[in-house]
DNA sequence: TACACTACTTACTAGTAGGTAAGTAGTCAA
DNA sequence: TTGACTACTTACCTACTAGTAAGTAGTGTA
């Protein structure tokens, strides 16, 4: 069953357009961006095929379904926010500065005018298909598990202080900056997110 | 330009159904659900029409455009959010007490399975009508505001201990506890965000 | 050079969105 | 008892939604 799937993906991502450029790549940069500014639930496969300049059966041959379109875009963006922790972790930085380029990973979607994709779905829980719903969770899950790392990196080369659970103090790391981004946007101030992001950091994970 | 709007909304105020079980209240009643469970794009007329059974025209009677009703469901929460904060203050309780009260205020939405409703329009902060967003932004100052003065009172009396603006902290805390809410709802766990909110509180402005 | 395949297009569908025009039953004050 | 008003209803509209069927130009393989 997954042998048919896997034939055509690879098929796909062969094809003869450049791969970074190929239509199936700018419709998922597109939907990506149009979900991040205006939501699952805020934008059409009009909106994308006028962007593109295709018309929205095309879209429909890249993706069957919206649902389709939004599962793949999830799964690019969790791929490539995995790479993004994994860059942070390559440069063997103490705690503090692995959290401070954590917080930056959000300031970067801010300074887009984007909210995080997830933010945004999490938001939008109630009305997405339920592929996403399970995608949405495990992102948020990874995250988790990534600054729990962290915190107890901090805690044994003695570079943080802080009292109780790591993993309860990843969880409010997670929610504060995505609450930080939820409420900056509006404001149109990468200042507020940054000035709360600091603030967060500084008394939740203290430098020791 | 006023007065004849005066004029129609005390007329309304006054209709013959008892107060709180006018079918203006019960739209918003519905409406203001909707909205915080599903956003403001993720509901229809026909939703509250077959939710109340009346049809949609007669919601068009009570709030003309689907805009008309966004912005009386945010002046109600608004207005019944602030009558919270001064019930709050009313009690005449140290700083500590009313930021645990604050934040109970939102862990009794979430208990709802409910998210904050200006959270949910700040999501949707792009897609939605103008006069909203500007109601979303005010929610959003009013809240700050009301933090700032518990977070003096609990400097001057002694019993909160932190360093730096308490404006700076207020907006972590507003944008702290929203990104809970957001976070906690998919998992649908209550703990998930008071405990988060423990933690945020006790790291931001730990009781003396 | 015939066939298969990819990446589209045109032309269409059914369903739903927000919104409106015109009519009506009941209330109430002059 | 008439006429204004409130709170609806029926019936409708246009625009847009996701999605589909059938056709086609170009490419690459047997």
């Amino acid at each position: 069953m997954a042998q048919g799937t896997d034939d055509k993906a690879t098929r796909k991502r062969a094809n003869r357009n450049s791969p970074g450029d190929s239509t199936r790549s700018r419709i998922l940069d597109i939907g990506e961006r149009l979900v991040q500014v205006r939501g699952f639930n805020g934008f059409s496969y009009a909106d994308v095929a006028a962007e593109l300049s295709v018309t929205k059966a095309s879209l429909h041959y890249h993706f069957p379904s919206k649902a389709d379109l939004g599962e793949a875009i999830i799964a690019r963006y969790a791929e490539r926010f995995a790479d993004a922790l994994a860059r942070i972790d390559a440069d063997g930085a103490a705690a503090p500065a692995k959290l401070a380029a954590y917080a930056d990973l959000y300031a970067e979607v801010l300074r887009d005018e984007r909210m995080c994709l997830c933010g945004m779905l999490a938001a939008e829980y109630e009305t997405i298909p339920s592929p996403i719903r399970g995608a949405v969770v495990r992102f948020l899950d990874d995250n988790e598990a990534w600054l729990t790392l962290v915190l107890e990196q901090g805690r044994r080369e003695g570079s943080l202080s802080f009292v109780g659970s790591t993993a309860v103090l990843a969880r409010s790391i997670v929610s504060g900056l995505e609450g930080a981004l939820l409420i900056a946007r509006p404001y149109r101030e990468v200042e507020r997110f940054e000035t709360a992001a600091a603030q967060l950091l500084a008394s939740l994970a203290g430098a020791a």
